[in-house]
DNA sequence: GCAATTTTTTAACATTTGTTAAAAATATAA
DNA sequence: TTATATTTTTAACAAATGTTAAAAAATTGC
């Protein structure tokens, strides 16, 4: 569990025993490539942690799925929407991959918040650093063109391209999967 | 200070003494319409709540100012990547309108997280709210259309058409003046 | 390795939105 | 109130992106 250890302490520094409590309440789980970990208007109880694979979420829009996320290797996959409210999330969430995560149950998490001032202040942390994630996000999607999202993209995850369908890619930009090849048709 | 005080309560339930020791830190500031309350590449130490005006945040594409936040009556300002990271944010902050203002100093509420499990908590909740707040505007960028966004910020801000002009409002849909205009013709 | 399926690219055309500029309407200040 | 400045609307045209459909390429399963 290296790189979910790693993403735990990352957040804020948490003292030896309780980031100790917190692994004890991991559980780790195996899915095959195409499981549908989150089905959009249902309420989940569980955040999970990435050790290994890729996720996506999407939504629809009309017919068609337009993917708003992904979540790769040390990443934590949660619908916050579902997890702050405790009401239905509207995301759909699957694996791209065979992947093996792990489990945590939102209810202890929770405990842990109300009991010990350490794990409040991370767990105000992880909504800051998602907070400023999705800012980011949302900024570059509002500010930058379809061409420099995807060349950052590449850039933060040059593998991208070998793990995920273009189609995907191309909703995740913002644009259709024809305008995408024809960006990079152009680019070459 | 009533509507601010509503607004810290919302947020999370903390007990009376802690609501006073908060209230004890604000101090009631004047600005004049047009003023700057943000500069962007400057370090912020405060924050502010909203007892009267609004605010704006924007952005330089190019030449142009583009509009991605308004806040209002009850609601704080602050640039949270520069509250989270420490570093300059990205954001101008302008007042539209005569405002009145609760300032709040930044430094004094890192204290009351790290010291009060309640404060921890009341922070957690806030950033997990904006988180929320932040999320349900970028989706409804992706999967709106102008008009759709704009029908609902008519509802949620009925006055807003009298408060804020066009091009403010066009640029936070993400379409130009022109554009927003032509979709007011056509609905009338 | 080959056939079937899925994914990506290309093309032609339609639609939407942007750009520039001018006119109309509204707000502001002397 | 009137003149000036600002904001909003309208129009003509350009550019970018979407749509549909077919061809090409890549992947998957037998």
């Amino acid at each position: 569990m290296e790189k979910v250890l790693k993403t735990i302490k990352e957040i804020y520094p948490l003292p030896e025993n309780s980031v100790d409590k917190l692994i004890s309440l991991l559980i780790r789980k195996e899915f095959k490539k195409g499981h549908l970990l989150f089905k959009s208007e249902s309420i989940e109880n569980s955040i999970y942690f990435i050790e290994k694979g890729i996720a996506r979420a999407f939504l629809f829009k009309g017919e068609k799925e337009v993917t708003f996320w992904f979540g790769f290797e040390g990443e934590m996959i949660m619908s916050y929407y579902n997890y702050i409210s405790n009401k239905p999330g509207y995301e759909n969430i699957e694996l791209l991959e065979d992947s093996v995560l792990y489990k945590l149950n939102h209810h202890d998490l929770q405990n842990l918040f109300k009991t010990d001032i350490e794990f409040a202040n991370w767990g105000r942390k992880l909504a800051e650093i998602e907070l400023v994630r999705t800012e980011e996000f949302f900024i570059s999607q509002q500010f930058q063109t379809a061409l420099e999202r995807y060349r950052s993209l590449l850039q933060s995850h040059p593998h991208i391209i070998q793990r995920v369908q273009l189609g995907h890619i191309a909703s995740y930009l913002g644009v259709t999967q024809v305008t995408l090849s024809r960006i990079r048709a152009e680019i070459k």
